[in-house]
RNA sequence: GGGGCCGUAGCUCAAUUGGUUAGAGCACUGGACUGUCGAUCCAGAGGUUGCGGGUUCGAGCCCCGUCGGCCUCGCCA
């Protein structure tokens, strides 16, 4: 060991000991005569002093380092000066004389300094990410994600839970995401791919009979990324035999619990709050909503159908609704440019074909470019429904059920945002529940699982599997932590007879599901305890407990939005003799122009 | 696949809206300085304005294409 102390670690109960410690240099403050170096570790930053006391031979060596070099110093610790402490620094009322001075490595002048205050382009963070990673900010996202990993480690081992590793290298099943695949080099042309998630192994292993499973496992997904998305992640993945929803979700409840207080100190009340996905749908237009804030959502289809003006009844006469949210007091805040951008907003992202408004006024009427098309009556029932006061804006889409769900949802969280209606320190941790267990699939008349397949309804609505899918509610749960879905799971299908009545609702043949998942339907005939479990987004917890607005921070090597590593320069092509192996031929690229 | 924002010195940014020699701070190089902590002071070096084309008497600025980063819709059971 080259250091006997760490660079945060040095307080004035050491003063008089003789220490060395190594680390890089911070900054360097060149008096000439006397040289402040501050060396920095993971743990902290510590002042050292080189004067001529410490040789001539030292203060050359010092005076010769830069920001990045990594060096050795060996010296006493002494209090500083009378008024010379520094209350920046956790080790700021010592420093170090030092007696020898060594440079272990001299760094290049690096593209940026992990101290500068300007944070750098992120490709270039990325590209040199050993530097990005020193930075203070950085360090503590890796060290918050270590920690709740451990945290939750430890939590699941008090309850009994066995951690079981699964297969990377597994069989592509058909729904859901794209596989990533992995061409078998002794099978022609057959391939591996990479787990989407663990499901069909840690139901395997229920039927096997360890009832309490975790792993932290990494997943992946081929589909483009978001600032919450990245094409591999990481799981805390759990499954438990001989359990209900309640079951699953209390498990999770007190997890989150510890979690908030372990690493945030927050004290959370349980159970966690639970909505059913018809009510979060109906009240905030997302499965994942985000409740740090009220602006609920207010359907006035009934009334609103009923006016002349054609963009209300229109929508009403095509089966769609009139629904709308309101900001409390602020409509000052809105001129028409901020209006016309919120509906620009609407109709560009999520298809909407305008944005209606009023302003109330201060005697409590409404004004609004429309107001002389919408009869007095029906304003006063906007202003009844929306309970509207002076200095509110009500904004509203006549559209589909989905557009008025996506858009009023979009803006609910973008003037959430905006109008800075919550605190940023704020965590508000929630249960959506009883998920629809079918969707239909946009372009083909058939329906696909919401969650998965191997999702079991709620036992009132079995029947409905054979005659209302699109109403069986499914037996499945999603953690909601502001806004952002933080986890999800189910309670599975566990006898092979149901399995098999929702593999032909989602058009999965005898033939298909045989060849796909035959090994699970022959496992649920083997005694397949009833289970369930869940699978929680471990970087985007690590987002949400650290305050940060995209995963990438909170991995230690990300990709970027077109899912390339900058660092290492992967994916990239490989030798003509390596396809050979596997069998694989690279299709020429078609010619731009 | 669609839409948007961005790309100027090693880094972060500016450039009077198309005008002739593209600037600043930090970093870097050299020098001065024995108590600084974003040290200070003096001097210096540093540019294919991402790349390619076009418009123009003239382009960092306008147009087209392209590459890269980010945000977003679709997509993500």
């Amino acid at each position: 060991m080259l250091r006997s102390h760490t660079c945060g670690q040095l307080r004035s109960s050491n003063i008089g000991q003789e220490v060395t410690l190594c680390g890089w240099v911070d900054t360097s403050r060149d008096h000439g005569g006397t040289i402040f170096l501050d060396l920095r570790d993971r743990y902290g930053k510590t002042q050292c002093v080189v004067n001529p006391d410490s040789g001539a031979e030292f203060l050359e060596v010092a005076k010769k380092l830069r920001g990045e070099d990594v060096a050795l110093v060996k010296g006493l610790v002494h209090a500083r000066l009378e008024g010379k402490d520094n209350q920046k620094l956790s080790t700021g009322d010592i420093e170090i004389r030092a007696s020898e001075i060594r440079l272990l490595n001299r760094s290049k002048t690096p593209p940026f300094f992990p101290n500068q205050p300007e944070l750098p382009g992120e490709d270039l963070r990325l590209k040199y990410r050993y530097i990005d990673l020193r930075r203070e900010a950085m360090q503590r996202t890796l060290m918050l994600r270590s920690q709740i990993i451990k945290a939750m480690r430890d939590y699941f081992e008090q309850h009994d839970f066995v951690d079981v590793e699964t297969p990377i290298l597994g069989r592509s099943t058909p729904e859901g995401a794209r596989d990533y695949l992995v061409p078998s080099r002794v099978h022609w042309g057959h391939f591996f791919a990479l787990p989407q998630s663990p499901q069909l192994y840690k139901q395997i292993l229920m039927v096997a009979g360890y009832d309490r499973y975790i792993q932290v496992a990494r997943c992946f997904r081929d589909e483009d990324l978001r600032a919450d998305r990245q094409p591999e992640f990481t799981q805390l993945d759990l499954e438990m035999s001989f359990v209900d929803s309640n079951d699953v979700i209390s498990m999770i409840d007190g997890l989150m619990k510890k979690l908030a207080k372990d690493l945030l100190g927050l004290e959370l009340e349980l159970p966690l709050p639970r909505m059913t996905y018809d009510e979060a749908v109906r009240r905030f237009g997302s499965d994942a909503p985000d409740l740090r804030f009220g602006m609920e959502i207010v359907d006035c289809t009934e009334f609103a159908r009923q006016s002349a003006f054609r963009v209300f009844s229109g929508a009403a006469e095509a089966g769609g609704y009139i629904r709308g949210i309101k900001v409390d007091r602020r409509a000052e805040e809105f001129s028409r440019k901020r209006i016309d951008e919120l509906t620009e907003f609407v109709k560009h992202d999520f298809g909407a074909k305008g944005l209606a408004w009023f302003r109330v006024e201060t005697d409590g009427s409404l004004w609004s470019p429309i107001s002389k098309n919408v009869e007095p009556e029906i304003q006063l029932q906007f202003q009844q429904a929306f309970d509207a006061r002076p200095g509110d804006l009500i904004l509203l889409l006549a559209d589909s059920w989905d557009v008025t769900c996506k858009g009023l949802n979009g803006l609910r969280r973008r003037l959430g945002a905006e109008l800075k209606l919550y605190d940023s320190k704020q965590m508000h941790f929630s249960w959506v529940v009883e998920f629809p267990m079918f969707e239909k699939d946009e372009a083909e008349e058939r329906w696909v699982a919401m969650h998965h397949p191997f999702t079991a309804p709620r036992p009132q609505d079995m029947q409905l599997l054979q005659t209302a899918p699109q109403t069986c509610r499914a037996q499945a749960y999603d953690l909601v932590i502001n806004g952002y879905e933080a986890g999800g799971g189910t309670i599975r299908i566990h006898d092979s007879d149901t399995q098999q009545v929702v593999f032909d609702l989602l058009g999965i043949t005898p033939d298909m599901a045989a060849d796909r998942f035959g090994f699970l339907l022959d496992a649920l005939r083997f005694g397949a305890p009833p289970h369930g479990g869940i699978a929680l987004g471990i970087d985007r917890i690590v987002m949400l407990f650290g305050g940060l607005d995209n995963i990438r921070d909170c991995i230690a090597f990300p990709k970027t939005q077109r899912a390339m590593d900058l660092m290492t320069a992967a994916p990239g092509t490989v030798e003509t003799k390596q396809l050979h192996e596997l069998h694989v031929q690279v299709e020429t690229p078609p010619v731009k122009n």
